[in-house]
DNA sequence: TCAGTGACTGACC
DNA sequence: GGGTCAGCCACTG
């Protein structure tokens, strides 16, 4: 757990991710971009991985640039991403969201 | 202190 | 159109 102003970061990504909407997903870039940290998409990723114990996060619904699950076995297995998605109407072909273009969603987007 | 690693991305070849 | 590289930065051994 860190201690210093890193956890700032992690907060705001919390926030962000908390606003992705039900059936809709975003990228690590988007809101690292977002945050104003355009090339920290990987603390994005890191940020996700500490939100694993924080169950008002949906990470599930943020993934790669391309649509892909690469997170998904930080779910406790490989398949609980996906499930996730598909249970809120997305359809998933060899680990990538179909349509993916379609649901993306961008923290601008936000109201 | 240093080197390796990673839920990433954009540029280059 | 795919493979590779270099930035990115927190964390770990």
């Amino acid at each position: 757990m860190p201690h210093n102003t890193s956890s700032d970061f992690f907060l705001r990504v919390y926030e962000v991710v908390r606003q992705i909407p039900e059936g809709r997903v975003s990228t690590y870039g988007a809101i690292a971009e977002y945050l104003g940290a355009r090339r920290s998409a990987r603390m994005v990723g890191w940020a996700m991985n500490a939100a694993h114990t924080r169950p008002d996060v949906p990470a599930h619904r943020v993934v790669n640039r391309t649509g892909m699950l690469t997170g998904k076995h930080h779910f406790g297995g490989p398949r609980v991403m996906q499930q996730l998605l598909e249970q809120e109407g997305h359809q998933i072909v060899d680990d990538q969201i179909v349509d993916f273009e379609t649901v993306f969603w961008k923290p601008t987007d936000a109201v």
